[in-house]
DNA sequence: TATGAATGAGACTTCATTCAT
DNA sequence: TATGAATGAAGTCTCATTCAT
C-alpha cells in the first residue's frame, strides 16, 4: 500500500457526496480529538460518521488521507487567520501589526487545543508539507511584514533570520499554553499576559540596534 | 497489559545481560529513528539486537517501556549538559551563561537530531512527565540564573515570565533548526549564527526596559 | 482485554453472515471434543472453519466468548430436554415423571458426552452462570414438581433438601457414567439400568417415612 | 515434549533436596490456589519457591508432573481419610460407618475447597488415573464394606451399582457444597444437615426392598 | 454507488523449557 | 549441582483494506 497516496480520490460532485465526506471528516476530527491517534482507526471514523467503511475508502483512498484532509484543514485555518490579521491592519503601527499577529495566532490554536496539540505530537509527520505549509506560510507572512516595514526596524536587522526567530517564538509559545489534557483551561487574562509580553520580546528585538544597546 | 508499567523488569545481573539490555537499546534507537514510531515493533528491535523476542520481553515489560527509556536516557542527557553549562560558567558574565546554555542546548538537540525530533513529535506522550522534565528543568534553571543574576536585569522584568519566553525560544528554534529527514545538514557556521541571533534577542530582553525603551 | 466481555459483538445480518457463525461455533466444538479446552486456540478454530481469523473476532470478542457460546448452547439444550420431560408427563404418576426426567438427563448427557465432559471439567468457569444454569433450573424444576405433588410424598420430606439431593443425584451418576476418552461407549442396556436404579433410589427417598422405615 | 512424562526425575535422597522438592510443591500449591490454572506457570513456581527455574526442572521434567504430585497429595489425603473412618468404624452398626464415611469426605474435600475446586475443574485431566483413583478407591471401599455387611442390606441388592450410585451421590453433593469463589463459607450446621440428609437416601437405599415397598 | 462481511499480515506478549556458566 | 539468561513457538487480537453483493 503506497503511504503516499495522500490526495482525495475524487471531488465530491454531489450535494450527497459533500455531505459524507463532512460527516467523514467531522467524525474524523471527533475521533482524533477523542481517542488520540493510536486509537484513530477507519472502521470506528465510519461507524461514527454513520457511513459504511466501503464509503469511506470511496472518497479518502487510505487513512493518511484521511488525516492529511484534517490537518490541511486545521492549518488552512490558522493560516486564514494569520492572514487575515494582516490584511486587516496593514496600515497601522508595526507595534499593533504585531499584536494583531500574535491574537491570531492564540486564537488559532485555542481555537481547538485537544485537536491542535494531536496534530502536532502524535501524528506522524508523513506529510511534513502540511504542518510546515503552516510554519512556512507564518514566517513568510512576517518576512513580507518585515521588508515594508523595514524603515521602522534598527537598521542592523537580519529580518530573514528575524522572521524565523519571531514566527517560531510565537508559535512554540502559543503552543506551550496549551492546556494539557486534564488541566483547567486557560483564563483569557493569562493569554492577555503572553500577548503583553511577546509583544515585548519582539518589539525590542526588532527595534534596539547594537549601537543603541552599548548605549545604555 | 498496563500501558502504564513503564519500569524496567529487572536490572540484569549478570554481565551478559548487560550487554543484552544494550543491544535492545541500542537497536530500540536505531529502528526509531530509521523507520519512525509507527514502524517500531518490538519484534524489529529484538531481530535487530539479534536477540530473542523473549529476551527483550525480560528487561522490558512491554513496548512502552522500551521507549520509555530511550526518552529518559536522551533527556536525561540533555539535562546534564545544561547543567554543566551552568554549572561551569556561574562565575562568568550573564551574556556568556546565556551563550552557553544555548549552547548546550544546541549541543543536546544536534547529538542525535532525528531521535530528538521523533521522541518529540511521533511518540505518544504517555509518559508527559520526561518529555516535560526537560522543559520544566531548563525553565527551572533559567528561573534560577535569574534570580541569581536580578542584580544585572532590567528592574521591570518578571523572571518567572522570562524564564518561560526563554526556555521556549530557545528550545524551540533549536529544535526547528534540526534538519528534517532527507536534508542537507546544518552547518557550524549556521549554529553560531544562531546562538548569536538568540543571545541577542534575550540579552536585549533581559536588558532593556520600559523606561530605556521609551527614551531610543 | 476484558475477560468478562463475553457477549456477541453482532448479531449476524446477512445470509453470508450466519454461516460464517455457524461454521465457527460448529469448528469451535469439534475442536474442543478433539484437542480439550488447553488446545483449543482462536487460529485453530477459524481455520478448522474455514474462515479468517479476523471474522472469527468479528462475531467474538474474545475466546471466551466463544466458549461461553458453547457452553450457552449445550446447557440451554439440556435445559429444554427437561423441561420437554416435564411438560409431557405432568398428569401421569410421580414414578414415570421421575423416570421420564432422569431419561431426559441422560439423553442430554450422553447428546454430546465428550463435549460435555470438556464443557464441565475443563472449561475455566468465568461464566459460573451458564454452567449452573442447567444445574439451577433441573433443581428448580424438581421443586416445582415436588410441590406439586406433594400428596404423593412421605410426610416428613424437606422438598427444597430433597431436590437439591435428586437433582445432584442424577447428574453426577449421568455424568459419570459418560465414557471417558478412549473407552468402549456405553451400551443402551447399561442406561437402563442405571435408569432403574436411580428411579429407585429416589423413589425410596420419597416415599419411605422415618416412621415406616422404623416398622421394617 | 512427551505430556506423558509425569514421574519424577529422581527421588530426592538427600535432606536439601527433600526440602527443594517441599518447596516446589508448597509453592505450587500457593500458586494454583490463588491464580488458578490458567495462571499456574514454571517460573511463577519457581520463583515463590525461592529456587531457581533450573532446579525445577531437575526434580520435575514437565510442567504436568508438578501437578500430576499435587494431585497425587491430595487425593491420597482424601483416601488415607476414607480408609482411616472405614478402619476405625469397622465394628459398628452400617448406619454409623455410613455416616462416618461421609463425615471422612467432607472434611476431605473441605480440608482444602480452593485447591480441591481447582484440581477437579481446572486442571486438564491428563491423568485421569489419578482423580478417577479417588473416586475408584471410595467406590471399592464402598463395595468391599457392602459385601462384607451383605447381612444387613436388602436382599435384592446389587452392591456394584450400589457402591457405584452411592460413591456418586456422596462425593457429588459434598462437592457441591463447597462454597464457590467468593461466596461465605458453609457452615458446621449445614454440613451436619447434609450428612443426615445423605445418610438417610443411602440407609433407604440399602435397606428397604422391592418387597418391602410395595407393602407401604 | 453503497454496503459491510471478510481478509490476513502482523502486532504484542507469554511461558515451558534449555543450556552455558 | 544450581543458576537464570536466553529461547522461540505459539497464542490472542487489531485493523487497514478489499470486493462480492
Amino acid at each position: 500500500m503506497d503511504k503516499l497516496n495522500v490526495e482525495l480520490i475524487k471531488q465530491p460532485a454531489q450535494q450527497r457526496a459533500k455531505f459524507t465526506v463532512n460527516a467523514i471528516v467531522e467524525a474524523s476530527t471527533h475521533i482524533l480529538k477523542e481517542l488520540g491517534y493510536e486509537s484513530f482507526t477507519t472502521n470506528k471514523v465510519a461507524e461514527r460518521a454513520g457511513v459504511s467503511i466501503g464509503s469511506l475508502y470511496q472518497y479518502f483512498p487510505s487513512k493518511e488521507s484521511l488525516v492529511a484532509e484534517i490537518k490541511r484543514q486545521h492549518f488552512t485555518d490558522i493560516r486564514q487567520r494569520l492572514l487575515d490579521a494582516y490584511t486587516q491592519t496593514a496600515q497601522l503601527p508595526l507595534q499593533t501589526v504585531i499584536k494583531q499577529l500574535i491574537d491570531a495566532t492564540i486564537k488559532g490554536h485555542f481555537n481547538d487545543p485537544q485537536l491542535h496539540h494531536i496534530l502536532s505530537y502524535q501524528v506522524p509527520d508523513l506529510t511534513v508539507k502540511e504542518n510546515n505549509g503552516a510554519d512556512n506560510s507564518a514566517q513568510m507572512l512576517l518576512l513580507k511584514l518585515l521588508s515594508e516595514r523595514y524603515a521602522e526596524l534598527r537598521d542592523d536587522i537580519d529580518i530573514a533570520m528575524a522572521a524565523r526567530i519571531i514566527s517560531q517564538l510565537v508559535q512554540q509559545t502559543v503552543h506551550d499554553a496549551l492546556p494539557k489534557p486534564a488541566q483547567p483551561p486557560v483564563s483569557q487574562e493569562q493569554l492577555e499576559q503572553l500577548n503583553r509580553e511577546l509583544s515585548r520580546v519582539i518589539w525590542v528585538y526588532l527595534a534596539v540596534s547594537d549601537q543603541q544597546l552599548a548605549t545604555l
